[in-house]
DNA sequence: TTGGGTGCAAATTGTTTGCAATTGT
DNA sequence: ACAATTGCAAACAATTTGCACCCAA
């Protein structure tokens, strides 16, 4: 699907801004952005999109189901297309690193979790804070 | 350990709004509260504390270990007393409960996907949103 | 043409901070 | 007495919103 398609199925008429923020977020080495992050790549490549439009854009998108929004610590939310598969974050804390991965274990206990105490999970947010492991010197 | 001594350990003057504080999170039934319900805690029982200072003296028993600070979404920080075993949370979409648990099994697996990457855990946030079982009727 | 989209600046929300007055030790 | 603590109001940071103008369909 096209990303002119993917806008409209979304029920967004096909403007510039969209255009471009989507192509970032497909198209990326790092798919993780805050709105700032967005903002400041347009900007340096001479497209005047104002920070507010990014914003609504991006809020579009996740109503859409296009992107999903993380709010890992630190005040600012951070925006990645919406996965094909599921994977949870792990960031590391020296280098800010994001690392993606997933773990049908954990998923699994998880849902047992809740079940044991009478709900099911609708959904969940798992950050791992991490270091470089040592090694042995 | 009193409360006086607690303070007084963390290198902290004895003082009103933060014995006050220190109380609503010790004997609460909600053990999670945001800088605000204390504040309108405080303030409903005629006590005069200004928001600020609850935000500091927050920030200050965070510091000291007393307390630890969540960032569930929505915006506001919620803040518990420093459990004495960890433990993470499930947050029922349709009440807005905040329920504890804990589960090894999970824990193990975190630790190995970490280490699998090169990464040993310093700290992790899981929030599972859920809500209640259908019963079948 | 026309209702959705955008920029701009002002408004909100949650939290922090400077400073003068106040208080624990 | 003296440094720590507090209240108040102003400062902040991230995000949202009102409104006049603009443009994709």
């Amino acid at each position: 699907m096209t990303e002119d398609e993917e806008l409209k199925k979304a029920g967004l008429k096909v403007t510039f801004p969209r255009l471009r923020i989507l192509e970032l977020l497909e198209y990326s080495d790092q798919p993780h952005k805050t709105a700032e992050d967005i903002y400041r790549e347009l900007t340096k490549s001479g497209e005047e999109v104002s920070l507010a439009t990014v914003y609504r854009v991006l809020t579009q998108f996740e109503q859409a189901g296009i992107c999903i929004r993380h709010n890992f610590e630190e005040g600012r939310a951070v925006y990645e297309l919406t996965p094909s598969t599921h994977h949870d974050h792990m960031i590391c804390v020296e280098t800010g690193d994001i690392i993606e991965f997933s773990c049908d274990e954990i998923e699994k206990y998880q849902d047992k979790v809740a079940k044991d105490r009478g709900y099911e999970i609708v959904d969940h947010n798992m950050v791992l804070y991490v270091k470089p492991l040592k090694k042995k010197k």
